[in-house]
DNA sequence: AGTTTTCTCCCCCGCGCGGGGGAGCAACGC
DNA sequence: GCGTTGCTCCCCCGCGCGGGGGAGAAAACT
């Protein structure tokens, strides 16, 4: 029986090559806090192993015969939430990645990662922090930004009754807010479906959504 | 006259305390390829320092006097997009983050970051890539998760006529797409308005799209 | 000074849409 | 067997809204 290591971290590697499962299970077992509790070739073996199991972590990897890593994961968040999930990629980032991330996965990693790096990483996803690859934080965050192609030009005041024009109220509600007439706000909404090229308020509100004009919350 | 670097990164530091500036300048010049090129008092002066100086990137306090870190950020942003931003901030992360991070500054560290870390972060953003703190991805992660809350349950078909909703169709041409009356998306949608206790389309399709049940993109 | 842009206000027309009814039929639950 | 749910289809009404005109005054740019 091998010593008992009381705040060990309990891992399962589950990635479709034997090697790479050697591989890190080798690399890993040098940490004296780590252990590497199990492993599984495919998705579907994995899931059950990580309920046999239950691990602190387990390392996955992203693509893999039967069920890829993106379904084991979506499933293992469902069934067992509090199970800290990395996934392991190749060396490109996947676009799937949004969905991993926002389905709530810890950690992204890429395979040529070093040893040390992957170590941190762990422990940084096992005390609750998201450790996510610089390329994969790049990604997300330029999917936050504003695409830089304003194409539109509003002046402030068309920007502000598009922005009314998002909310519920009629345009006569919304010359009220104002403080001007119905046929302004009227005008000014003709203006700014010109200019959007949209045909429609619902059409003009999410396109501004989209190109982040008005914001989401509230 | 000092020895001319010629890959050194030129590094501005911007912070309302001398001695934080002051510190940081001794621990970054103690990096070969570093070189504090200038430091500013607050958001104001720093914006005219960064027009001189041309650095390849700023090191910015968040709170400040007169002018602050957010707003110099999105000023630089603007005249200088080339100058990389890191936002030096305290203990915790503030809300403003998404705002910058929209705003597309590149890096966010907590001010009781370990200078090795530091160093690394500059190098990372510097090169192109982002570095934010694990606090700030945690966060902005968290905001990009789905409210758990579905509130409205709506049928299979619902959904796809939701969808349908969204777009410029009418109702007379989702009909026709879907190969049903126009009679039959018409009661769908009323169904659906009710469910979502929307008032009419562009509120359900922007309410859908807020919780998450329509995706963004096309 | 002259031109352009921005904001304001007005008219008319027709259609898309929200809201109110109702009904038939298949599948599922118990 | 009978109630429930989901999908389909129909009628009517009124109003919000898109699209077409035009116009005047102030501000901003040239």
């Amino acid at each position: 029986m091998g010593i008992i290591m009381p705040d060990s971290i309990r891992i399962l590697i589950v990635d479709d090559h034997a090697v790479v499962r050697k591989g890190l299970a080798m690399v890993l077992r040098l940490e004296p806090d780590l252990e590497v509790v199990g492993e599984a070739e495919n998705g579907r073996v994995g899931l059950e192993a990580a309920k046999k199991l239950n691990p602190g972590i387990v390392l996955v990897d992203l693509v893999m015969p039967e069920m890829d890593g993106q379904e084991m994961a979506l499933a293992l968040r469902k069934s067992n939430p509090k199970i800290k999930i990395m996934m392991l990629t190749g060396t490109e980032v996947d676009d799937r990645v949004f969905d991993l991330v926002a389905a709530g996965i810890e950690g992204y990693v890429l395979k040529n990662v070093e040893p040390a790096e992957l170590v941190r990483a762990i422990h940084a996803v096992v005390h609750g922090e998201a450790y996510l690859h610089p390329d994969v934080m790049k990604k997300i965050v330029s999917r936050m930004q504003p695409q830089h192609a304003p194409i539109v030009t509003l002046t402030p005041r068309e920007l502000e009754v598009l922005e009314w024009m998002a909310s519920p109220n009629t345009y006569k509600q919304i010359a009220v807010q104002l403080s001007v007439s119905e046929e302004t706000v009227r005008s000014h909404a003709k203006n700014i479906l010109e200019k959007m090229k949209q045909p429609n308020r619902a059409q003009a509100a999410l396109a501004a959504m989209k190109m982040r004009l008005i914001k989401l919350n509230e």
